[in-house]
DNA sequence: CCGGCAGGTCTGTTCATTGAACTTAGGGTA
DNA sequence: TACCCTAAGTTCAATGAACAGACCTGCCGG
Protein backbone atom coordinates (compact mmCIF):
# COMPACT_ATOMS: atom_id res chain seq x y z
CA UNK A 1 0.00 0.00 0.00
CA UNK A 2 0.97 3.42 0.30
CA UNK A 3 -0.14 3.78 -3.25
CA UNK A 4 -1.02 7.15 -4.02
CA UNK A 5 -2.02 6.67 -7.58
CA UNK A 6 -5.67 8.32 -7.51
CA UNK A 7 -6.53 10.13 -10.10
CA UNK A 8 -8.36 13.74 -9.70
CA UNK A 9 -5.29 15.36 -10.36
CA UNK A 10 -5.70 19.24 -11.86
CA UNK A 11 -2.16 19.59 -11.80
CA UNK A 12 -1.69 22.05 -14.52
CA UNK A 13 -4.49 24.09 -13.11
CA UNK A 14 -2.56 25.91 -10.79
CA UNK A 15 -4.72 28.21 -8.76
CA UNK A 16 -6.03 27.49 -5.02
CA UNK A 17 -9.41 26.24 -5.69
CA UNK A 18 -8.02 23.36 -8.12
CA UNK A 19 -5.53 22.47 -5.23
CA UNK A 20 -7.99 21.94 -2.66
CA UNK A 21 -9.55 19.96 -4.36
CA UNK A 22 -7.01 17.68 -5.55
CA UNK A 23 -6.77 17.50 -1.98
CA UNK A 24 -10.75 17.46 -0.66
CA UNK A 25 -12.35 16.71 -4.54
CA UNK A 26 -12.94 13.25 -4.46
CA UNK A 27 -15.89 11.85 -4.17
CA UNK A 28 -16.77 10.90 -0.70
CA UNK A 29 -14.46 12.70 0.49
CA UNK A 30 -16.05 15.59 2.03
CA UNK A 31 -19.33 13.73 3.55
CA UNK A 32 -16.06 11.47 5.22
CA UNK A 33 -14.67 14.90 6.55
CA UNK A 34 -18.54 15.99 7.72
CA UNK A 35 -19.00 12.94 10.07
CA UNK A 36 -15.82 12.94 11.37
CA UNK A 37 -17.27 16.70 12.78
CA UNK A 38 -20.23 15.04 13.64
CA UNK A 39 -18.25 12.67 16.04
CA UNK A 40 -17.95 9.62 13.62
CA UNK A 41 -14.48 7.91 13.97
CA UNK A 42 -14.57 4.65 13.33
CA UNK A 43 -14.52 2.49 10.21
CA UNK A 44 -17.80 0.71 10.82
CA UNK A 45 -19.72 3.54 11.59
CA UNK A 46 -18.26 5.63 8.47
CA UNK A 47 -19.81 2.75 6.97
CA UNK A 48 -23.03 2.46 8.32
CA UNK A 49 -23.81 5.84 8.19
CA UNK A 50 -22.43 6.83 4.52
CA UNK A 51 -23.07 3.64 2.42
CA UNK A 52 -20.07 4.24 0.92
CA UNK A 53 -18.38 0.58 -0.41
CA UNK A 54 -15.59 -0.49 1.73
CA UNK A 55 -12.54 -0.19 -0.66
CA UNK A 56 -13.25 3.75 -1.20
CA UNK A 57 -13.37 4.44 2.65
CA UNK A 58 -10.29 2.29 2.90
CA UNK A 59 -8.92 4.90 0.46
CA UNK A 60 -10.37 7.88 1.47
CA UNK A 61 -8.98 7.20 5.13
CA UNK A 62 -5.86 6.40 3.94
CA UNK A 63 -5.59 9.37 1.63
CA UNK A 64 -6.63 11.56 4.30
CA UNK A 65 -4.23 10.18 7.07
CA UNK A 66 -1.32 10.49 4.39
CA UNK A 67 -2.43 14.10 3.74
CA UNK A 68 -2.42 15.33 7.25
CA UNK A 69 -6.08 15.78 7.65
CA UNK A 70 -7.02 12.85 10.11
CA UNK A 71 -4.82 10.97 12.24
CA UNK A 72 -5.42 6.73 12.55
CA UNK A 73 -4.69 5.99 16.62
CA UNK A 74 -5.29 2.81 17.92
CA UNK A 75 -8.00 2.86 20.34
CA UNK A 76 -7.49 -1.02 21.10
CA UNK A 77 -5.14 -3.73 19.45
CA UNK A 78 -5.66 -3.91 15.87
CA UNK A 79 -8.52 -1.17 15.81
CA UNK A 80 -8.12 2.26 14.73
CA UNK A 81 -10.37 5.17 15.32
CA UNK A 82 -9.86 8.49 12.82
CA UNK A 83 -9.60 12.42 14.47
CA UNK A 84 -9.35 15.36 12.89
CA UNK A 85 -6.36 17.21 12.55
CA UNK A 86 -5.58 20.32 13.07
CA UNK A 87 -5.32 20.14 9.17
CA UNK A 88 -8.76 18.60 9.35
CA UNK A 89 -10.54 21.27 11.36
CA UNK A 90 -9.25 24.22 8.86
CA UNK A 91 -11.35 22.32 6.54
CA UNK A 92 -14.57 23.32 8.51
CA UNK A 93 -14.88 26.74 6.24
CA UNK A 94 -15.47 24.70 3.18
CA UNK A 95 -18.05 22.25 4.94
CA UNK A 96 -20.03 25.32 6.30
CA UNK A 97 -20.13 27.12 2.92
CA UNK A 98 -21.57 23.61 2.04
CA UNK A 99 -23.82 23.60 3.97
CA UNK A 100 -25.18 26.76 3.94
CA UNK A 101 -25.60 26.59 -0.24
CA UNK A 102 -27.32 23.17 0.52
CA UNK A 103 -29.91 24.83 2.93
CA UNK A 104 -30.45 27.88 1.05
CA UNK A 105 -30.46 26.81 -2.73
CA UNK A 106 -31.00 23.01 -2.88
CA UNK A 107 -33.86 23.35 -0.34
CA UNK A 108 -34.63 21.23 2.68
CA UNK A 109 -37.82 18.88 2.46
CA UNK A 110 -38.49 19.81 5.61
CA UNK A 111 -37.01 22.14 7.93
CA UNK A 112 -33.18 21.14 8.78
CA UNK A 113 -32.51 17.97 10.35
CA UNK A 114 -29.97 19.44 12.68
CA UNK A 115 -29.30 22.37 14.42
CA UNK A 116 -26.05 23.85 16.12
CA UNK A 117 -26.49 25.69 19.48
CA UNK A 118 -23.91 27.23 21.97
CA UNK A 119 -23.93 24.85 24.92
CA UNK A 120 -23.33 27.82 27.22
CA UNK A 121 -26.55 29.65 26.87
CA UNK A 122 -28.71 26.90 24.19
CA UNK A 123 -28.94 29.64 21.45
CA UNK A 124 -29.00 28.32 17.70
CA UNK A 125 -25.94 30.11 15.80
CA UNK A 126 -26.65 31.45 12.84
CA UNK A 127 -26.01 31.44 9.04
CA UNK A 128 -22.26 32.39 10.06
CA UNK A 129 -21.25 29.97 12.86
CA UNK A 130 -21.70 32.92 15.56
CA UNK A 131 -24.27 32.84 18.70
CA UNK A 132 -26.17 35.44 18.14
CA UNK A 133 -26.91 36.11 22.25
CA UNK A 134 -23.46 35.94 23.33
CA UNK A 135 -21.80 37.79 20.33
CA UNK A 136 -19.15 35.44 19.85
CA UNK A 137 -17.96 32.80 17.36
CA UNK A 138 -18.05 29.52 19.81
CA UNK A 139 -15.05 26.97 19.71
CA UNK A 140 -15.92 23.54 18.76
CA UNK A 141 -16.11 22.27 22.18
CA UNK A 142 -18.77 24.27 22.97
CA UNK A 143 -21.07 23.56 19.86
CA UNK A 144 -24.08 21.10 20.32
CA UNK A 145 -25.65 18.91 17.39
CA UNK A 146 -28.76 18.57 18.13
CA UNK A 147 -32.18 17.38 15.82
CA UNK A 148 -33.81 20.38 14.20
CA UNK A 149 -37.45 20.26 12.76
CA UNK A 150 -36.82 17.96 9.71
CA UNK A 151 -35.33 15.40 11.99
CA UNK A 152 -38.30 13.68 12.42
CA UNK A 153 -38.11 12.37 8.17
CA UNK A 154 -34.48 11.52 8.19
CA UNK A 155 -34.48 8.68 5.28
CA UNK A 156 -32.01 6.66 7.09
CA UNK A 157 -32.40 4.63 10.03
CA UNK A 158 -28.46 3.22 10.83
CA UNK A 159 -27.21 3.27 14.48
CA UNK A 160 -25.16 6.25 13.66
CA UNK A 161 -28.42 8.53 11.97
CA UNK A 162 -30.05 7.31 15.56
CA UNK A 163 -26.63 8.50 17.27
CA UNK A 164 -26.90 12.01 15.90
CA UNK A 165 -30.45 12.44 16.71
CA UNK A 166 -29.33 12.43 20.51
CA UNK A 167 -27.44 15.93 21.49
CA UNK A 168 -24.16 16.00 21.70
CA UNK A 169 -21.15 18.08 21.26
CA UNK A 170 -19.45 18.74 18.58
CA UNK A 171 -16.37 16.34 17.79
CA UNK A 172 -17.14 14.30 20.70
CA UNK A 173 -17.32 10.20 20.07
CA UNK A 174 -21.05 9.23 19.47
CA UNK A 175 -23.03 6.74 21.75
CA UNK A 176 -23.53 4.47 19.51
CA UNK A 177 -26.54 1.94 20.62
CA UNK A 178 -25.70 -1.62 19.70
CA UNK A 179 -27.99 -3.08 17.11
CA UNK A 180 -28.51 -6.73 19.01
CA UNK A 181 -26.19 -8.16 20.80
CA UNK A 182 -26.58 -6.51 24.20
CA UNK A 183 -23.04 -8.39 25.44
CA UNK A 184 -20.50 -7.21 23.15
CA UNK A 185 -18.46 -6.44 25.96
CA UNK A 186 -15.21 -5.42 25.02
CA UNK A 187 -16.20 -3.01 22.60
CA UNK A 188 -18.69 -0.71 24.55
CA UNK A 189 -16.25 -0.81 26.79
CA UNK A 190 -13.67 1.15 24.43
CA UNK A 191 -16.82 3.65 23.67
CA UNK A 192 -16.09 6.34 25.68
CA UNK A 193 -12.82 5.70 26.23
CA UNK A 194 -11.45 8.30 23.60
CA UNK A 195 -12.10 11.90 24.60
CA UNK A 196 -12.40 14.88 23.03
CA UNK A 197 -8.93 16.17 22.30
CA UNK A 198 -7.76 19.70 22.17
CA UNK A 199 -9.66 20.22 19.17
CA UNK A 200 -10.55 23.31 17.96
CA UNK A 201 -12.67 25.01 15.11
CA UNK A 202 -10.75 27.40 13.67
CA UNK A 203 -14.20 29.50 12.62
CA UNK A 204 -17.61 28.42 12.84
CA UNK B 1 -30.19 14.80 -25.00
CA UNK B 2 -31.64 16.58 -22.15
CA UNK B 3 -30.61 13.09 -20.26
CA UNK B 4 -30.06 13.74 -16.53
CA UNK B 5 -28.49 9.88 -15.77
CA UNK B 6 -25.32 11.17 -14.33
CA UNK B 7 -24.33 9.69 -11.21
CA UNK B 8 -22.92 11.40 -8.08
CA UNK B 9 -26.02 10.65 -6.67
CA UNK B 10 -25.84 10.72 -2.92
CA UNK B 11 -29.21 10.13 -2.58
CA UNK B 12 -29.95 8.67 0.86
CA UNK B 13 -27.44 11.24 2.64
CA UNK B 14 -30.11 13.95 3.52
CA UNK B 15 -28.04 16.46 4.48
CA UNK B 16 -27.56 20.14 3.13
CA UNK B 17 -23.95 18.96 2.29
CA UNK B 18 -24.78 16.27 -0.04
CA UNK B 19 -27.39 17.98 -1.58
CA UNK B 20 -25.15 20.87 -2.25
CA UNK B 21 -22.55 17.75 -3.31
CA UNK B 22 -24.83 16.26 -5.66
CA UNK B 23 -25.24 19.42 -7.79
CA UNK B 24 -21.43 20.77 -7.54
CA UNK B 25 -19.56 17.74 -6.69
CA UNK B 26 -18.72 16.08 -9.94
CA UNK B 27 -15.14 15.87 -11.05
CA UNK B 28 -14.28 19.38 -13.02
CA UNK B 29 -17.79 21.47 -12.01
CA UNK B 30 -16.32 23.73 -9.73
CA UNK B 31 -13.43 24.45 -11.62
CA UNK B 32 -15.96 25.56 -14.61
CA UNK B 33 -17.72 28.17 -12.50
CA UNK B 34 -14.56 28.89 -11.30
CA UNK B 35 -13.70 29.91 -14.61
CA UNK B 36 -17.12 31.70 -15.22
CA UNK B 37 -16.51 34.11 -12.54
CA UNK B 38 -13.09 34.86 -13.94
CA UNK B 39 -14.77 35.82 -16.87
CA UNK B 40 -14.15 32.81 -19.42
CA UNK B 41 -18.10 32.25 -21.08
CA UNK B 42 -17.70 29.92 -24.46
CA UNK B 43 -17.15 26.50 -24.81
CA UNK B 44 -13.63 26.90 -26.56
CA UNK B 45 -12.26 29.12 -23.95
CA UNK B 46 -12.89 26.61 -21.20
CA UNK B 47 -11.15 23.90 -23.29
CA UNK B 48 -8.33 25.92 -23.90
CA UNK B 49 -7.73 26.83 -20.10
CA UNK B 50 -8.88 23.40 -18.37
CA UNK B 51 -7.76 21.11 -20.60
CA UNK B 52 -10.77 19.19 -19.88
CA UNK B 53 -11.96 16.68 -22.25
CA UNK B 54 -14.73 18.17 -24.84
CA UNK B 55 -17.40 15.48 -24.10
CA UNK B 56 -17.09 16.40 -20.09
CA UNK B 57 -17.57 19.80 -20.51
CA UNK B 58 -20.25 19.22 -22.84
CA UNK B 59 -21.93 17.43 -20.15
CA UNK B 60 -20.78 19.73 -17.25
CA UNK B 61 -22.33 22.86 -18.87
CA UNK B 62 -25.30 21.24 -19.83
CA UNK B 63 -25.98 19.97 -16.47
CA UNK B 64 -25.04 23.47 -15.05
CA UNK B 65 -27.71 25.29 -16.93
CA UNK B 66 -29.84 22.69 -16.66
CA UNK B 67 -29.77 23.05 -12.97
CA UNK B 68 -30.14 26.90 -13.15
CA UNK B 69 -26.26 27.72 -12.37
CA UNK B 70 -25.60 28.98 -15.46
CA UNK B 71 -27.63 30.22 -18.71
CA UNK B 72 -26.48 29.99 -22.42
CA UNK B 73 -27.08 32.59 -24.85
CA UNK B 74 -26.29 32.56 -28.54
CA UNK B 75 -24.37 35.43 -28.71
CA UNK B 76 -24.27 35.24 -32.76
CA UNK B 77 -25.91 32.32 -34.60
CA UNK B 78 -25.16 28.86 -33.73
CA UNK B 79 -22.58 29.79 -31.17
CA UNK B 80 -23.49 30.04 -27.43
CA UNK B 81 -21.87 31.88 -24.19
CA UNK B 82 -22.56 30.66 -21.07
CA UNK B 83 -23.38 33.23 -18.30
CA UNK B 84 -23.50 32.75 -14.56
CA UNK B 85 -27.26 33.45 -12.99
CA UNK B 86 -28.16 34.76 -9.79
CA UNK B 87 -27.87 30.83 -8.62
CA UNK B 88 -25.04 30.46 -10.03
CA UNK B 89 -23.40 33.71 -7.95
CA UNK B 90 -24.77 32.22 -5.01
CA UNK B 91 -22.01 30.12 -5.01
CA UNK B 92 -19.06 32.19 -4.74
CA UNK B 93 -19.26 31.84 -0.68
CA UNK B 94 -18.14 27.74 -1.44
CA UNK B 95 -15.46 28.93 -4.22
CA UNK B 96 -14.15 31.80 -1.69
CA UNK B 97 -14.05 29.10 1.01
CA UNK B 98 -11.90 26.58 -1.45
CA UNK B 99 -9.72 29.05 -2.58
CA UNK B 100 -9.02 30.52 1.12
CA UNK B 101 -8.30 27.02 1.96
CA UNK B 102 -5.87 25.94 -0.88
CA UNK B 103 -4.10 29.14 -0.38
CA UNK B 104 -3.75 28.46 3.31
CA UNK B 105 -2.95 24.72 3.74
CA UNK B 106 -2.02 23.71 -0.38
CA UNK B 107 0.97 26.04 -0.36
CA UNK B 108 1.23 28.61 -3.18
CA UNK B 109 4.80 27.50 -4.65
CA UNK B 110 5.93 31.68 -5.26
CA UNK B 111 3.33 33.70 -3.94
CA UNK B 112 -0.33 33.77 -5.44
CA UNK B 113 -0.87 34.04 -8.58
CA UNK B 114 -4.12 36.27 -9.09
CA UNK B 115 -5.13 39.12 -6.43
CA UNK B 116 -8.09 40.57 -6.20
CA UNK B 117 -8.62 44.35 -5.60
CA UNK B 118 -11.58 47.39 -4.83
CA UNK B 119 -11.39 49.03 -8.35
CA UNK B 120 -12.78 52.60 -7.08
CA UNK B 121 -9.63 52.43 -4.44
CA UNK B 122 -7.16 50.37 -5.92
CA UNK B 123 -6.71 48.53 -2.62
CA UNK B 124 -6.48 44.76 -2.55
CA UNK B 125 -8.90 42.86 -0.70
CA UNK B 126 -9.21 41.08 2.40
CA UNK B 127 -9.32 37.28 2.86
CA UNK B 128 -13.02 37.43 3.38
CA UNK B 129 -13.54 39.34 0.18
CA UNK B 130 -13.75 42.94 1.81
CA UNK B 131 -11.82 46.33 1.33
CA UNK B 132 -9.78 47.12 4.54
CA UNK B 133 -9.52 50.78 3.35
CA UNK B 134 -13.40 51.39 2.44
CA UNK B 135 -14.69 49.28 5.01
CA UNK B 136 -17.02 47.60 2.59
CA UNK B 137 -17.41 44.20 0.44
CA UNK B 138 -17.55 45.19 -2.62
CA UNK B 139 -20.21 44.07 -4.98
CA UNK B 140 -18.54 42.00 -8.38
CA UNK B 141 -18.54 45.23 -10.86
CA UNK B 142 -16.27 46.55 -8.45
CA UNK B 143 -13.61 44.06 -8.49
CA UNK B 144 -10.70 43.76 -10.21
CA UNK B 145 -8.57 40.19 -11.00
CA UNK B 146 -5.05 41.52 -11.55
CA UNK B 147 -1.53 39.46 -11.29
CA UNK B 148 0.02 38.88 -7.98
CA UNK B 149 3.52 38.03 -7.15
CA UNK B 150 3.12 34.15 -8.64
CA UNK B 151 1.87 35.16 -11.77
CA UNK B 152 4.96 34.58 -13.73
CA UNK B 153 5.41 31.27 -12.77
CA UNK B 154 2.38 30.21 -14.28
CA UNK B 155 2.44 26.31 -15.71
CA UNK B 156 -0.13 27.20 -18.45
CA UNK B 157 0.31 28.98 -21.14
CA UNK B 158 -2.84 29.29 -23.29
CA UNK B 159 -4.81 32.42 -24.66
CA UNK B 160 -6.99 31.99 -21.34
CA UNK B 161 -4.37 32.52 -19.23
CA UNK B 162 -2.73 34.94 -21.03
CA UNK B 163 -6.01 37.18 -21.02
CA UNK B 164 -6.31 36.34 -16.93
CA UNK B 165 -2.80 37.74 -16.19
CA UNK B 166 -4.18 41.28 -17.78
CA UNK B 167 -5.99 43.24 -14.98
CA UNK B 168 -10.13 42.99 -15.81
CA UNK B 169 -12.78 43.07 -14.03
CA UNK B 170 -14.17 40.08 -12.79
CA UNK B 171 -17.26 38.63 -14.22
CA UNK B 172 -16.42 40.59 -17.86
CA UNK B 173 -16.03 38.76 -20.60
CA UNK B 174 -12.23 38.00 -21.40
CA UNK B 175 -10.05 40.18 -24.12
CA UNK B 176 -8.49 37.08 -25.74
CA UNK B 177 -5.63 37.29 -28.20
CA UNK B 178 -6.22 35.40 -31.17
CA UNK B 179 -2.91 32.70 -31.09
CA UNK B 180 -2.31 33.56 -34.93
CA UNK B 181 -4.31 34.37 -37.35
CA UNK B 182 -5.17 38.07 -36.99
CA UNK B 183 -7.63 38.19 -39.30
CA UNK B 184 -10.16 36.30 -37.75
CA UNK B 185 -13.05 39.32 -38.45
CA UNK B 186 -16.29 38.27 -37.68
CA UNK B 187 -15.30 36.64 -34.39
CA UNK B 188 -13.28 39.80 -33.04
CA UNK B 189 -16.30 41.79 -33.22
CA UNK B 190 -18.50 39.91 -31.16
CA UNK B 191 -15.77 39.59 -28.73
CA UNK B 192 -17.47 42.26 -26.78
CA UNK B 193 -20.49 42.57 -27.37
CA UNK B 194 -21.79 40.80 -24.80
CA UNK B 195 -21.64 43.25 -21.71
CA UNK B 196 -21.33 42.57 -18.02
CA UNK B 197 -25.29 42.15 -17.47
CA UNK B 198 -26.38 42.96 -13.66
CA UNK B 199 -24.75 40.20 -12.11
CA UNK B 200 -23.20 40.89 -8.47
CA UNK B 201 -21.75 38.69 -6.29
CA UNK B 202 -23.79 37.89 -3.25
CA UNK B 203 -20.46 38.46 -1.16
CA UNK B 204 -17.34 38.06 -1.70
C1' DC C 1 -15.42 26.73 -53.35
C1' DC C 2 -11.65 26.43 -50.06
C1' DG C 3 -9.84 26.74 -45.50
C1' DG C 4 -10.59 27.91 -40.79
C1' DC C 5 -13.16 28.12 -36.70
C1' DA C 6 -16.86 27.30 -33.07
C1' DG C 7 -19.09 23.84 -31.01
C1' DG C 8 -20.05 19.73 -30.82
C1' DT C 9 -20.46 14.02 -31.38
C1' DC C 10 -18.33 9.32 -31.77
C1' DT C 11 -15.08 5.71 -30.46
C1' DG C 12 -11.85 2.72 -28.18
C1' DT C 13 -9.16 2.53 -24.05
C1' DT C 14 -8.11 3.41 -19.32
C1' DC C 15 -9.35 4.14 -14.73
C1' DA C 16 -12.41 4.56 -10.61
C1' DT C 17 -16.46 2.94 -8.26
C1' DT C 18 -19.42 -0.62 -6.83
C1' DG C 19 -21.10 -4.72 -4.17
C1' DA C 20 -20.18 -9.03 -2.63
C1' DA C 21 -17.26 -12.46 -0.96
C1' DC C 22 -13.24 -13.50 1.52
C1' DT C 23 -9.40 -12.72 5.25
C1' DT C 24 -7.24 -11.77 9.55
C1' DA C 25 -6.94 -11.11 14.37
C1' DG C 26 -8.66 -10.76 18.96
C1' DG C 27 -12.16 -11.89 22.43
C1' DG C 28 -16.05 -14.15 24.75
C1' DT C 29 -18.73 -18.41 25.77
C1' DA C 30 -19.34 -23.26 26.81
C1' DT D 1 -10.51 -26.67 23.05
C1' DA D 2 -14.03 -25.73 19.74
C1' DC D 3 -17.14 -22.36 18.23
C1' DC D 4 -18.97 -17.94 17.20
C1' DC D 5 -18.74 -12.99 17.14
C1' DT D 6 -17.09 -8.33 15.71
C1' DA D 7 -13.80 -4.80 13.64
C1' DA D 8 -11.32 -3.66 9.99
C1' DG D 9 -9.62 -4.65 6.05
C1' DT D 10 -8.40 -7.01 1.15
C1' DT D 11 -9.62 -9.11 -3.29
C1' DC D 12 -12.26 -9.46 -7.38
C1' DA D 13 -15.48 -9.18 -11.40
C1' DA D 14 -18.71 -5.97 -13.42
C1' DT D 15 -20.05 -1.44 -14.36
C1' DG D 16 -19.74 3.22 -15.49
C1' DA D 17 -17.37 7.45 -16.06
C1' DA D 18 -13.27 9.95 -17.85
C1' DC D 19 -9.99 10.42 -21.34
C1' DA D 20 -7.64 11.50 -25.96
C1' DG D 21 -8.18 11.85 -30.41
C1' DA D 22 -10.63 11.60 -34.74
C1' DC D 23 -14.58 12.99 -36.97
C1' DC D 24 -18.78 15.99 -38.18
C1' DT D 25 -21.51 20.29 -39.13
C1' DG D 26 -22.70 25.11 -40.08
C1' DC D 27 -21.02 29.55 -40.89
C1' DC D 28 -17.90 32.84 -42.54
C1' DG D 29 -14.37 35.51 -45.34
C1' DG D 30 -11.54 35.52 -49.27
Amino acid sequence: MIVVPLGKDYELQDCPIARALELVGERWTILVIRDCFLGVRRFNDFLAHLDIPRAVLTNRLDRLVIEGMLKRREYCPGRNEYLLTKRGLSLWPILHSLAEWGDQEAAPRAGRRRLFAHVECGTDLDAAGACPACGIVPDAGDVEIRPGPGAELALRDDQVTRALLRPHRILEPLEITPARSTRSGHVRSFRRSAQATEQRLPSM
